[in-house]
DNA sequence: TAGATTGTTAATCGATTAACAATC
DNA sequence: TAGATTGTTAATCGATTAACAATC
């Protein structure tokens, strides 16, 4: 089985091929995928193998045929929206984030308790929390980013998940679990940094 | 040698350490970190031994005593400034971050290149890009956000390191990798929602 | 003292890597 | 054909967990 880390480097394959695609490849050897990704060509291998991904033997795969199958693998196939639960300063800039169209993920909406927030006009819109439901319901959601304080963070959390949505990336800085049958992955900013501040100290120190 | 993952388990315990202090108690037990960072007691205590960390036998730890060990190798003991390059849609959210206020870690200035962004007068300022080398050398900053469209990341990450800065967290779509003696986390918004994606499609093809 | 929890060692688990036969 | 690369198995590595003696 498939873990998050096996995910991430698929992801990593797929924005390697897309540049190779631009730059006219044909073919691709396991060797130059592991380079782009930063791993082992063992490591590529093994994780096509897990997919059932094949190549050629001595020819190696075809970028156009292999950027396919990733896409199909990771959902790029389809459109996805997703909602942003809290319009702060996070929220705001994942709203406008134009990295996500790019890709094929569309900001449906975002959603606030605050009514200075609101904006039913703006694309995306900024709606009441209220009508979250059911914009869920109408659009089929499944995917939702929590960009709220920490205190709100848990309640929100059960809020997005009892109207529907499967998988939630939350910015709050606490970290929220997932119940069986969803998936909450977690950014702490704050986190971030002291691992690198830790890690700095750690190569001073070594000296 | 403590490792990514150990880092991030240590800022959760320290979290939820704060939180502890907050409710007045006294006392922890491995136990009780356990269920709030979601790991096992068998692994708090192995944590705490990497970093020569002792309890008390049948006593649990001292949550205060505790919670001042964890911060001093989280560098939580000294305030940390950091900057940011590129205020677009997500280097702008991070300029005016309040969760890294609270806890000790300061944005000392953004940097961009475009002159409309300039603004040498708000709080904190912003910056041309040719002033960087100055003020990492006159605050002695060691840390920075890269928040720059892709195809600039990795010329604007030499830029930084050979200016001195030695941990970055990079937020551009690219996997920016990391000389040795520096630290380069990524953060992929990109990826982390086709993580999500997948593993939704994957519990409803279960089914 | 008796009972509960730590600190640490050994066992387990899973992921990565090395190696090489198959084969294009 | 000869040579290079895949696909897969076995070996290695490292991290997590279980277990339990030490001890407060």
């Amino acid at each position: 089985m498939a873990n998050r880390s096996c995910i991430i480097r698929l992801s990593r394959y797929k924005n390697a091929l897309n540049r190779l695609k631009g730059l006219n490849f044909v073919r691709v050897f396991s060797d130059n995928l592991a380079d782009a990704a930063g791993v082992t060509a063992a490591q590529v291998r093994k994780d096509f193998s897990l997919f059932g991904i094949t190549g050629n033997r001595r020819g190696g795969y075809k970028v156009e045929e292999l950027a396919d199958q990733l896409n199909r693998i990771l959902g790029k196939n389809q459109l996805h929206e997703f909602i942003v639960i809290g319009v702060g300063n996070i929220g705001r800039a994942l709203l406008h984030y134009p990295g996500f169209e790019r890709s094929g993920i569309d900001v449906a909406a975002g959603f606030d308790i605050d009514p200075a927030k609101y904006n039913p006009q703006s694309q995306p819109p900024v709606l009441p929390l209220e009508q979250l439901g059911e914009l869920i319901k109408t659009r089929d959601i499944k995917l939702a980013i929590l960009a709220v304080p920490d205190y709100a963070a848990q309640q929100v959390l059960e809020l997005v998940l009892s109207a529907g949505i499967k998988g939630v990336l939350n910015f709050a800085p606490i970290c929220l679990k997932a119940p069986p049958g969803c998936i909450v992955n977690n950014i702490n900013l704050e986190t971030e940094i002291e691992n690198l501040i830790y890690f700095i100290n750690a190569a001073e120190n070594r000296k």
